[in-house]
DNA sequence: CGTGGGTTTGAGTCGGATCAAATCTCGTGG
DNA sequence: CCACGAGATTTGATCCGACTCAAACCCACG
């Protein structure tokens, strides 16, 4: 039923991105250790189901590898962008910590490894290490603040400056610094942008297809260059051409 | 001034809100004297602001009584209601223990009775009932599911459709079953509706005096009457007539 | 009574969704 | 290595939901 489970599993590999996680800040490397050690690895190709909305939450996972996206599902099968997860992030864990099912599906973007816990292993780990749970608790207290901000600007924002913004989220969370700008280092679709922007693929491809024409990106590749961070910050009061 | 749980009657109810509130689930009724002793109760008059949003976080709060709203502000002075607290929900949780600036304005809409923790009696008290934060999570989990619909919502669905669910949101938060359907209890402006929907007062009060004359709802001397949940729940979809 | 906050209602406008079609890209297999 | 085809992108034309502005109205209150 969950295509994802038919994926290997291994015991080996060390991660760096699990090591440098910020879910393990404060452990020492025994305690990380052990976290590792009871964790199991399994990898997805693009497109499979790590993780299904509505379904009783089993599992807290870190993303070892490769780059995936949260996103809810509405009843017409319109499908909303919530986040990306990139190496080294933890997702799942509200829902490991209270019981909930999970409130988003994750989707694997790229070929992508995943460390997995059990709900009892988690609890029981937690209990040696609570340090773990204020850790999540981090992590939560920030997306949390991530989608008021978002809510906002969803009732307030024009598409503009909530494309923008995306753009600027997307450059923080996985863009590489190059002579001319920013790289976001994922090939994303227009659909994936309007998804992530709440608004429609045309709507992306005109708005993509002015700000190139205006100097502020430029597409190399199927990748996106932010020529001007500045400028894309100020997009959205000052429309003109 | 606080006494133990075997009951004295007082004319002012002693915090019975905060006894049953959820945040103290799971602790023995000492454990739960222990927290009231260490708060103090603040009193807020209508419009009063509680905390503000920006602020550092310094303090964990339960709503004894009243009736709050925690909006954001937008740069143009727009507010949006992200939710509504009723006597016995805490607020300001999650940042009392990652450490943020408050995310949200916590406004008295009615006169407000408030417990307040500071950032290191609820560390301190943490050590001792530690059950207690796994429950502030858990009232974090479910915000989190909340906004995430919402955003959903506010990118997918129609107006009226939102509004509905505002209605029914709020008619499971403050809502008194009467013969004639559920009534909201609290007495709240146009404009509020729309800050919290999303949207403006104009087309609230447009889609409200529809849905009355179409019998849905009811105004009944400022207050609001939803006369039939399983319709407002189908609004959306069948718009008609 | 007046006065002011809240509400209703109308008319006009526009951002952005929708639909349709042409064009481009790139991975794939021949 | 090239040609093909599926998916992605661009661009145009049209339409509609909901915002905006303006004005009248309704009440609760002193």
């Amino acid at each position: 039923m969950r295509q994802g489970l038919s994926a290997k599993v291994s015991p080996m590999p060390i991660a760096a991105s699990l090591l440098r996680s910020r879910v393990f800040d404060g452990l020492t490397d025994a305690e990380r250790a052990c976290w590792l050690d009871r964790g199991t690895t399994a990898t997805f190709a693009r497109g499979q189901t790590v993780a299904r909305q509505g379904e009783p939450a089993r599992s807290f996972y870190v993303l070892e590898s490769g780059f995936l996206k949260l996103l809810q599902l509405t009843a017409e099968g319109t499908e909303l962008i919530m986040r990306f997860v990139v190496p080294g992030e933890p997702f799942g864990g509200v829902v490991a910590l209270s019981d909930a099912p999970y409130p988003v599906t994750a989707v694997a973007v790229q070929p992508s490894v995943v460390r997995t816990w059990s709900r009892e292993t988690v609890a029981d780990l937690l209990g040696v290490t609570p340090q773990v749970r204020v850790n999540i608790m981090r992590e939560m207290a920030s997306h949390m603040t991530h989608l008021l901000t978002r809510v906002r600007e969803l009732t307030t924002a024009r598409v503009d400056e909530r494309l923008a913004h995306t753009l600027l989220r997307l450059a923080r969370q996985c863009g590489r610094p190059t002579p001319d700008g920013v790289l976001i280092t994922q090939r994303l679709t227009r659909q994936e942008f309007a998804d992530l922007t709440g608004t429609t693929l045309y709507t992306v491809s005109r708005t993509l297809t002015k700000w190139e024409s205006m100097g502020l990106i430029e597409t190399r590749k199927r990748l996106l260059l932010l020529r001007s961070l500045e400028k894309l910050e100020r997009v959205g009061g000052a429309e003109d051409e």
